[in-house]
RNA sequence: CGCGGGAUAGAGCAGCUCGGUAGCUCGUCGGGCUCAUAACCCGAAGGUCGUCGGUUCAAAUCCGGCUCCCGCAACCA
């Protein structure tokens, strides 16, 4: 056993602050589909996935239902792995950041980075421009002013800890633009321009404003900030400075990180950047994909496309949802999902392709010879290149997996059974067996379709691992035929194999029907499966608040006295109201709705109360209310005669 | 002039590195077949390759200008 080579593949370890979604299982789906591929090849695979349990977002949702921290990620973890036990995701190991053994690998990490001089307890050592409320680096700025304003800056101060990037920039440049480390290598342009050529900026690596973290062990103060914490998972999970496991030195450094687009600067720059300061081997690839969008826009719950993957794998099974996916996932682009779109790929490929190829093929073998083939052989016209397909497809498909190309993958897996299909049509079985004296002929044209059904589906079964072994069953392949090692072999089965009629494979989907049924499921909001139900109506019970609570929120009207667009922003706009003693600024999302001049002078209401926060360098203080529906929004405006600072009640 | 990606048939995409007949899947229309899940096979229609200009015997492809879309950039309180 020990003489298996390791294959290490890991997903992100995902930030459970929300419930699963489609895109989650894009990812975990993808490295599934190497994780047993590569299983299938003999190699030792660990597939590790997980959870990013620490950080202020958790807190404050544990808060917001009243139960702790450990609480709340309990029950969401329930969840993340119920959907991956749904969706058949073979990991090897479920990490989850608040676990004993990563806290103590991260603590270590932390100390030994704090030893070797690369992390240092500082302050913003960045200028900042006071009427600008921002920071800049010193690369940033215009003659040492403020490139906003051109004012002057000053130095300022927060205690932190920082993590030292200057020292790699150049080997991380080189990683990314000389190396195949990064997948599509096209990005690499945009992250240099971007991160490295202004100048790698120090990386703060603690906080001291909330406490669900990992303590730093040397000043009890801080926890450790998100980059050290969630990146090391990747090796702690090996045991590395830990006693849990022990299977750093086999299978360090990883062969893929898979990873979407938006955390692909945190795995190409700071991961690396971690790694070299701990003198450790780089991962080799870090395969970056796209999102997947919805009718070209990006998924979000305000849009109502938000797709549970419950619901859909629910209808169409978890095999249909896996290939759906696969088959429209292409590393670096965005791939856009509808439910039409998914509803004619399984119709197409699926039902009318491979289902109805297996369909087809066993109802004659057991319609011409009962189920059970004769021996007697007589080749002809069409199987030389039937089988050449067929054989030769094994060696691209691996080509492809190793390129994280899975769509193609697939894309070679059906072409085999398109040119079988067609092979039906030119070999015409049924007329062939009006001959009693072409019997070996035509159970040579069976034995070829099923020899080429074996093939196909051997090679599929590490994409849809619930219905490749049924499809195999039927074609009569026992588990050794249908091994891998015979994926590019022909006429492995025994000449007399016996098949055997089974369910239909993938049933057809009425499109028409489904989707309005889906269209209703959404606007219903009831998009979304039984376990997502339980906890969402959990949420809103313990969301319900009494008249105190309510009053803990002061509304105010307030006149628009000034409105304008923030500079480098592309949605906020910046107020300034009257709230009957002063003027306020408000800054506030809503520029793709309205422009200035449809807002002065109108009367609003905002929520005086509220905690102020910086947005784009412009503090806000106070939120306007606004009402949402659909895609659209509406800011509420209030009777001209109510008096600027009336309270609301 | 912040950075990057994109615009090719009704839809979704490939082709562009390295110029030389416009390609794939779905959809539409016509035909064939009857083993099969009304599935399968063949054929056809449909494209000024975003726009303007340049280089060239020849441009979707190379160069430059422009328009529009998308993503990112401490942005929906």
């Amino acid at each position: 056993m020990c003489n298996k080579k390791p294959f290490y593949i890991t997903t992100p370890i995902y930030y459970p602050s929300g419930n699963p979604h489609i895109g989650h299982c894009y990812t975990t789906v993808a490295c599934d589909s190497i994780a047993r591929y590569k299983r299938m090849q003999g190699y030792d695979v660990m597939f590790l996935t997980g959870t990013d349990e620490h950080g202020l977002k958790i807190e404050q949702k544990a808060a917001e239902r009243g139960i702790t921290p450990r609480q709340y990620v309990d029950e969401i973890v329930e969840i993340f792995k119920g959907l991956w036990s749904f969706m058949n995701i073979s990991y090897d190991r479920y990490i989850r950041t608040t676990d004993d053994y990563h806290i103590e690998t991260v603590q270590k990490i932390f100390k030994a980075l704090y030893d070797k001089g690369y992390i240092y307890k500082g302050e913003y050592k960045g200028k900042y421009c006071t009427p600008c409320e921002s920071f800049w680096t010193e690369s940033q700025l215009v003659d040492g002013k403020c490139p906003e304003c051109g004012r002057e800056v000053t130095e300022a101060k927060e205690e932190a800890y920082f993590f030292k990037m200057a020292p790699f920039a150049d080997r991380i440049e080189k990683l990314l633009t000389e190396t195949d480390y990064l997948q599509p290598k096209t990005r690499a342009v945009e992250l240099v321009n971007n991160f490295i050529k202004p100048g790698l900026e120090d990386l703060c690596v603690s906080r001291t404003s909330f406490t669900w973290g990992i303590p730093v062990t040397f000043d009890e103060k801080h926890v450790v900030y998100v980059w050290i914490d969630a990146l090391s998972n990747y090796i702690s999970a090996l045991g590395y400075a830990n006693n849990a496991y022990n299977d750093y030195e086999k299978f360090w450094p990883a062969n893929v990180h898979m990873v979407a687009k938006d955390i692909m600067r945190f795995h190409a720059i700071i991961w690396p950047a971690m790694l070299m300061a701990l003198d450790l081997p780089l991962p080799k690839h870090l395969a970056v994909h796209g999102w997947i969008t919805f009718n070209g826009q990006k998924m979000s719950k305000s849009l109502g496309n938000v797709v549970d993957p419950f619901v859909l794998g629910k209808r169409y099974g978890a095999d249909a949802i896996r290939y759906h996916i696969m088959r429209e996932m292409a590393l670096g682009a965005d791939s856009s999902f509808s439910n039409e779109i998914m509803i004619n790929r399984i119709n197409s490929d699926l039902a009318n392709g491979l289902g109805n190829l297996v369909s087809r093929t066993v109802a004659m073998v057991e319609k011409y010879f009962g189920g059970t083939l004769p021996t007697e052989r007589e080749s002809g016209e069409f199987d030389d290149d039937l089988i050449a397909t067929a054989t030769a497809l094994k060696a691209s498909v691996d080509d492809y997996i190793d390129k994280t190309q899975l769509n193609n993958a697939l894309a070679e897996i059906f072409k085999l059974i398109s040119r079988a299909n067609k092979y039906i049509d030119e070999t015409a079985p049924w007329v062939i067996a009006k001959d009693e004296s072409k019997k070996a002929r035509l159970a040579t044209v069976l034995y070829n379709l099923l020899e080429s059904i074996r093939i196909a589906c051997t090679l599929l079964s590490a994409f849809m691992p619930t219905t490749m072994p049924k499809a195999l069953e039927q074609i009569g392949a026992c588990e050794k035929c249908a091994s891998y090692e015979n994926a590019d072999k022909f006429g492995v089965m025994p000449p007399n194999v016996t098949v055997k009629k089974g369910e239909v494979l993938f049933p057809r989907i009425d499109v028409d029907k489904e989707i309005e049924e889906l269209n209703s499921i959404i606007k219903n909001n009831e998009g979304e499966s039984e376990e997502t139900k339980k906890l969402r109506e959990e949420i809103e019970g313990i969301a319900q608040i009494g008249i105190d609570d309510f009053c803990k929120s002061d509304l105010r009207v307030v006149e628009v006295k000034s409105c304008e667009p923030v500079k480098r922003s592309k949605k906020l706009l910046q107020f300034s109201l009257f709230d009957g003693v002063k003027e306020r600024t408000v800054v506030s999302g809503i520029a793709q709705y309205y422009t200035p001049d449809q807002l002065i002078g109108k009367k609003v209401v905002v929520v005086s109360n509220l905690k102020p926060v910086k947005l784009c360098g412009v503090e806000s203080h106070g939120m306007i209310l606004s009402a949402t529906y659909g895609d659209d929004l509406k800011v509420i405006m209030v009777d001209n005669e109510i008096p600027a600072g009336a309270k609301l009640c």
